[in-house]
DNA sequence: CAAAGTTTGATTGTCGACAATAAATAAATT
DNA sequence: AATTTATTTATTGTCGACAATCAAACTTTG
């Protein structure tokens, strides 16, 4: 594969195979727990071996890769008990960050997540299968809301790694729920809490949301 | 600066350099907001800039330096209000670590902890005005809940990420805090808690207990 | 035949050099 | 003289090659 050869100012070759990679990765095209053979890798994108460690060191950051010292990169294992522990952690942080959002929120962000949510619904009442978009719909009403919180820190951990991982996962099992209407509904309730600025309620209903949708989890775990 | 030579198995040059940079930076060697020179750096450990960039690159990963794309790595700079971020963010992580704590520590686990507390407490007995010690211990004493939690995600966000920023602005703004003894009672406190399998209440102490370090920072701030 | 040891092949770690970009200095123009 | 433009210098991005380490195939030995 053929890296754009157009010298993107500020973007270095690296910057595109990480992106791209990373896009590879959460969306399954290379297989979870698969190890990366550098000289492959180098030679699929035509870059050397240096631009491509480089890229490949970032997404270790990203805690999509795992590195062992004379080894290699093997993309990250997803095991169920790890995808739990992330449902668990998103509960946290992301209780916190609704409850900034309500305190912090302008009324135009308030407006696009508004639009947002509308859009969302629009698809889902046009297609009804494509509980696909909806999904990824989900994550987007969850970053504008992480990104609304104003926290520097929490937007680097959900929004730079924790989503990709969230990300990768619904891609690895299948993302099919049958909560589309329900989170819909939860999503229309979390907006009203943060524009009432309502802070307190506005994290209980976003843990209980996630909550939700880890409970959601468990119960097709033990189905399989 | 030569780095040791004996190959020793598993552990390269990159990770040594990584181990040391790191160290340099929490502890002020390396200044905040500085940049860092490859060559500059490379030549200082006698290493190829190849090597050298490995270790950078990890660096950022772990939140202590920041890259923009031709131009290179700088050591975070510290805002008080970022502090305060991450005091927030961690109230709400170790919380959530202190109540898992409860529930998944071994008596073993548990007996080590208090050890760990009965030692710091000899040492601050001993010499009233090394509070340097005192507040590397505290931090001890989180790492033990957090790695007692057996939450992975939260071992890797916390112990290998949000700690060493932390020690890092107790290195740069001078760590001599008045909360010494109070601290001690409450670290007292958690243990109880958690060996009672009382997460409920670990979890509340905990979160009272960053709390209240939070605003200790909060009211130094504002005297400055 | 099984298990240990050896050899071969491939992969990662490390290196130095060149190319592309940014920063600093010098020159030129208004 | 101040600002803009050119030129020079230094730093980062990228490359290919060699060394060290690991994995696998083969041989040897009990």
């Amino acid at each position: 594969m053929q890296i754009s050869t157009t010298t993107s100012p500020g973007i270095t070759r690296a910057d595109t195979v990480f992106t791209d990679l990373r896009q590879r990765i959460v969306e399954g095209d290379i297989l979870t727990g698969s190890k990366l053979s550098e000289p492959e890798l180098a030679k699929y994108y035509d870059i050397s071996r240096s631009t491509l460690r480089d890229a490949l060191s970032r997404l270790e950051g990203s805690g999509l890769l795992q590195r062992k010292a004379n080894i290699g990169y093997r993309v990250v294992t997803l095991s169920t008990e790890q995808l739990l522990e992330i449902f668990r952690v998103r509960e946290s942080l992301e209780g916190m960050a609704c409850r900034l959002a309500a305190q912090n929120m302008t009324s135009k962000q308030i407006e696009d997540l508004k639009h947002l949510l509308e859009v969302h619904n629009q698809y889902e009442s046009l297609q009804q299968g494509e509980a696909y978009i909806q999904e990824e719909g989900d994550l987007d009403f969850h970053f504008c809301i992480v990104m609304g919180s104003g926290n520097k820190l929490l937007i680097r951990l959900l929004c730079e790694e924790l989503y990709f991982l969230v990300r990768m996962y619904r891609y690895q099992f299948g993302m099919a729920s049958p909560r589309a209407k329900r989170a819909f509904s939860e999503h229309h309730h979390i907006i009203q809490a943060i524009e009432d600025q309502d802070g307190e309620l506005a994290e209980i209903l976003m843990r209980r949301h996630i909550s939700a949708s880890r409970k959601n989890v468990e119960k097709r775990m033990n189905t399989l």
